[in-house]
DNA sequence: AGTGAAAAGGCTTTAAC
DNA sequence: GTTAAAGCCTTTTCACT
């Protein structure tokens, strides 16, 4: 799907605010509510748009630390891997997943509430999961960015 | 602040749809719509909410490919460490960035067009950070997950 | 493609419980 | 803390450029 500079200013409001009304982002991108509906919908169908989401602080959540996991698998199956990743994502926890080239197999981001909390997921959770190898960590001392994607 | 039950349900609806209506959104969680909008209003003021925004497809906007840097400093001061963040936070491509614990510094997720943009990105923007030691790159192969935070 | 107006529906406030 | 209702604003459709 071709994205014109009013698809992109559209988006650009809409990553700054996903709650702005027709009317704001009509006047923010120089356009009437009615063609910025008519893209959003065009976006939305074609699966540009994939969702609107709220940004929570973690720490309200009590998730005061995250940590970064490199892990490394037994064997690199299809089937290990598929079955590996099924496991992950049924972690609430695992905030993302990544297989990846090169020295490790999945990097994975969690969130703990603490460093017991740490312990007690990678022992109860993570170790649990079948065909893990090895794995490595390492706490987040400063999340310096997590923005959304550059647009144009 | 503390968050009972109908905020946490709330949140999650909101994680799930951002532009929910408040009709919506009370029908879910077992509240009419008064009562949800105070909620939100007050989570919105104390920050538990940090904003709205929308999820875009990386690949509508042409970046095809996702790369992991793990990244070492020459120095472990507080300058240069703060002076890195600033350069990385700078670059629009530089999707999340953490400073973290164990054998690297820091740990970056870019979105890229593709390889030949990926060289350019580390050549043009990354490579001329003043300060950097030695990278380390991996291409994400599959993106697994990349979910909201657990709630409750 | 775009605008502008009008109907339908949702948001926000007030008031009462 | 809750619900209900009133007024206003937004979303959505439609006619027209």
């Amino acid at each position: 799907m071709n994205l014109d500079k009013f698809d992109l200013a559209i988006l650009g409001v809409l990553q700054r605010n996903a709650r702005a009304s027709l009317n704001d982002i009509g006047a923010e991108v120089g356009l009437s509510s009615t063609p910025c509906w008519n893209r959003i919908k065009r976006m939305e169908a074609a699966g540009v748009i994939r969702g609107y989401t709220v940004e929570i602080d973690p720490a309200s959540l009590g998730y005061m630390d995250t940590v970064i996991v490199h892990v490394t698998l037994e064997s690199h199956s299809e089937e290990t891997l598929y079955e590996f990743g099924r496991a992950l994502a049924s972690i609430p926890e695992v905030l993302e997943a990544f297989l990846v080239s090169g020295d490790y197999d999945y990097y994975i981001r969690i969130a703990v509430r603490d460093t017991r909390d740490y312990e007690r997921l990678l022992r109860e959770q993570l170790y649990r999961i079948p065909g893990i190898r090895h794995s490595k960590s390492s706490f987040v001392l400063r999340r310096l960015k997590e923005t959304p994607l550059p647009l144009g």
